[in-house]
Formats: C-alpha cells, sequence, structure tokens
DNA sequence: CCTTGAACCTATAGTTGCTAGAGACATTAG
DNA sequence: CTAATGTCTCTAGCAACTATAGGTTCAAGG
C-alpha cells in the first residue's frame, strides 16, 4: 500500500493533485489508514500514471475520462478511444499551425525593432495597427 | 462616442469582455450617459484593438498592460517593450517545439491502432505504459 | 516514552481570461 | 406607445490545478 506522497512521487503527480483526481471522480476514493490517511493499492499507480501521460500530450480532463471508461473494457472495439485520440491529434495540429503564425508575427516585430524611442518601436506600432500585420485574425482570442 | 456595444463590434471584442477590461484596470472608465450607459471616444477604440491584437499573439494581460503603460511614454527607450515581445516569443517558440513532439506521438498512436478490441488498443496501451513512448516529458502538464 | 519534524488531513480561496445568467433600466425603430 | 434590442450590476462558472490555513498522524531519534 502506498500513500499519497509516494504515488504521487511514483507518477510524478503532486499530491493535491492526486487529491484533485479523486474529488472529481477520476480516482476511486482509496481505503484509509487508521488514522484516515489515504493508502492506495498498486493497481492505483497504473491508473494515475494513465492520467498523467494523457494529460502531458494534452488530452483535457473529460477525454481522459472517456479513455479510462474504456479501458476498463477490454472486450469492446477500440473505434472510440481512436476517435479520441484523433480528435486531439487534430486539435494539436490546429494549435501548431496557430502558434506558427505568431511566433513568424513575433518574429518580424522583434527583428525589426529599431531599439529606439517608443514612438518608432514597431512592437508596439504593430500591436496598435492591425493592417500592419500578415497574419489572418480568423479567430478571436491568443490560445483555445 | 460609441456605446459599448458598437466599441466592441469595431474592435471584435464582446461586450462583457469590455466590461472585463475596465474591471481590471486594461481600459480606463468612460463617461456615462444620462441613462447610465457608457459611452467611449475614438480613442478608446484604439486602446482595445490594441489589447485585442496583442491578445491574439497570445501576451498575456500583464504582459499588456506593461505594453499599454509604455506605449503611453512615448520618449522613453522601447527597450522594455522589445524585452516582452522576446518572452512572448520565446514562450511561443517552447510551446511550439513541445506541441511537435506532442503531434509526432499522437500521431504514432493513431497510425498504429488496429481498429480492433480495447484490449489491443495501442492508444490505451501507449497511454498506460511510459516506456512505450519516445518522447521525454520533462515538465510536468500538458501545455503551460 | 516523548518529542520533533515531515507528511498527511479538510476546507477554502486564488489563478487566467473570460463567459453565462438573472433581473432591472435605457434606448430606439416602427 | 410599445416592443425589441441594448445596457446595467452582480454573481457564479469554466479548466486544471495551486496555495493557504489550521489541524492530525506517523516514523524516527533520544
Amino acid at each position: 500500500m502506498l500513500t499519497i506522497g509516494k504515488l504521487g512521487q511514483a507518477a510524478g503527480v503532486k499530491v493535491p493533485t492526486v487529491r484533485y483526481y479523486e474529488q472529481i471522480g477520476l480516482l476511486p476514493e482509496p481505503e484509509r489508514s487508521t488514522g484516515n490517511q489515504r493508502l492506495y493499492p498498486r493497481a492505483a499507480l497504473d491508473r494515475l500514471a494513465f492520467i498523467r501521460h494523457a494529460r502531458e500530450l494534452g488530452f483535457p480532463l473529460e477525454a481522459i475520462r472517456d479513455l479510462l471508461s474504456l479501458s476498463d473494457k477490454p472486450d469492446q472495439p477500440c473505434t472510440a478511444a481512436d476517435a479520441i485520440a484523433k480528435a486531439q491529434l487534430q486539435a494539436v495540429r490546429a494549435r501548431l499551425s496557430r502558434l506558427k503564425a505568431l511566433e513568424m508575427e513575433l518574429e518580424r516585430m522583434v527583428t525589426q525593432c529599431a531599439h529606439g524611442a517608443i514612438s518608432d518601436c514597431r512592437v508596439i506600432e504593430v500591436l496598435g495597427d492591425h493592417g500592419q500585420c500578415a497574419h489572418p485574425h480568423h479567430d478571436s482570442a491568443g490560445e483555445p
């Protein structure tokens, strides 16, 4: 049996985060010691590592919830898991192309900066004047 | 003078967001009509467009606050503005390289999926077993 | 046995950048 | 004049944690 600290360390997840995952129902409530401290079996480590790895890949917790419930039914076809992963890949690619555009514009801003007075600063100028920039501005916020 | 709706529309920012920017001090409190509605001068549009554009480039609001206060002092050197933009460029590049790694791993997961049962699913398997994946896992969360 | 210090407990609030809702007042078009 | 928008304030909610406060339990050393 592992205490929450050992579990967190083994999985690379901070202790408050483990408790948070329990609170939102991603991890089942473990047994408690006589002194009311959480005690986890080995299996909890697998589950937590799964969550952590999926989070590292950028899956939102809701998707992870679905993936976990899928992994509990090994006999079903994996179409759903595949779909979730594909959606995540799409989302990542969308962010990538957006970030590349941002990178180009920031690069332009920074390299064109003459390091003079604010009044001549390309950085401020480009930010203030939409017309000066190349990128499309299709959507609203900086990053989804 | 513009009402908040016109202003928002002209700058491409939603009305509650404009009020939010006012609340956190990014936009000054405007005059009010006799009926207590906000009335903005043209200059407010420039400022709001500046904010919006900077947000689109992913600048955090705190950085925008700094950039705005810089743009109010046109005689100072633009070193600070330059530094903020460079930091943002760095942040964007860091996210780019991270996202590229994620893309590769997700791609691998998805293309290797044999579309059979969950028990044979590469997606689930790779998520569950750290050792199967190529990417480094240096930092903790999916995206900063 | 006692004490110390680390690890644990609960509960609450804060973070970022908005967005949504409720319920009331203002403005404007027909 | 009325109906339809638009606007007002205030509160609460989203993701996914992180931090803080104030208390309890555990493991080791003396």
